[in-house]
DNA sequence: AGACGTACCTGACCGC
DNA sequence: TGCGGTCAGGTACGTC
């Protein structure tokens, strides 16, 4: 569901209320989501959580108890700030609760988002976490790091720029719209591709998810930041859901991708 | 290795 | 109104 821009908001979001605030309690209404909640949550009393911060599509909470808590909100997670009066709400599976009557709610319809804990002195190596690649957002990232990678593989370069352990954060929505800004057929194989083009898709790569962030993110139908409203990127899409080109009025088409709705303009991306 | 398909789950929407 | 089919911001895992 979200994307890093997204989660990058709801992260924003948050910061007042948890960086460097205290989790009374936390309560779960069911057992598990993709993977079990852990046991240790039980016995846990107002905990001071000592930094909030993202990495690839995971929030981690890093506690004063040496732990550190990794949100994932899957396809159609959110987290909502609540009043911890409130009854549980259909499809809320856990809650932070928090000092002055706040929780933050984790809801996720389909349940394919996770919450779980891991030591605070190396969460890198985590399963979830140790094979990632670079933030798309930073230097490490860049066009001598993707051409190293790409110039040996065959893949699509659709695929590869949503491979985690390339690079991270980079959902359908944000493929798409890079590639069409990048002029490049999502089917290109990657060792197809030149430097100059690998250039400017890191380029458009690093615009896009940018772009998105200050517009708070893109909703479609379950994304909405902390307060419960949408973010505004999706009217700025160039071809994810779109109909016509806007660059040369064309019809936007759709293909099959690993399983995914790949959506360009096959006059404006050619392979 | 790396490239693929599959599984996990609910809800919205469309055509009959 | 209801039913079946299809689709959806993700990703770990099994198989070839």
């Amino acid at each position: 569901m979200p994307e890093l821009p997204e989660v990058e908001t709801i992260l924003r979001g948050l910061e007042p209320y948890l960086n460097n605030g205290v989790i009374k309690e936390i309560t779960t209404h069911r057992a598990d989501m993709r993977i079990p909640f852990p046991p240790e949550f039980k016995g846990w009393k107002n905990i001071r959580i000592e930094k909030i911060r993202r990495r690839a599509k995971y929030i981690i909470l890093e506690l004063a108890n040496g732990y550190a808590i990794l949100i994932h909100l899957g396809m159609s997670g959110k987290l909502l700030l609540r009043n911890s009066c409130n009854a549980p709400a259909k499809h809320d599976h856990i809650d932070f609760i928090l000092e002055n009557n706040k929780r933050i709610t984790l809801n996720d319809p389909r349940r394919f988002g996770l919450v779980t804990i891991c030591n605070s002195s190396n969460i890198n190596d985590h399963k979830l976490l140790s094979h990632l690649g670079p933030e798309p957002l930073t230097d490490s990232f860049n066009t001598k790091y993707l051409f190293n990678i790409i110039y040996k593989r065959k893949k699509p370069i659709k695929t590869l720029i949503m491979d985690n352990s390339v690079v991270v954060g980079v959902g359908n929505i944000y493929a798409c719209e890079s590639l069409f800004r990048s002029r490049i057929h999502p089917q290109t194989q990657v060792n197809k591709l030149s430097k100059e083009k690998v250039d400017l898709l890191v380029k458009n790569l690093k615009d896009v998810l940018s772009e998105a962030i200050q517009a708070g993110g893109s909703t479609l139908k379950d994304y909405a930041k902390l307060d419960g409203k949408s973010g505004y990127f999706q009217h700025n899409f160039a071809v994810y859901n779109q109909k016509k080109c806007k660059t040369c009025s064309n019809n936007i088409e759709k293909l099959t991708q690993s399983g995914r709705t790949t959506f360009f303009c096959p006059s404006c991306q050619i392979i």
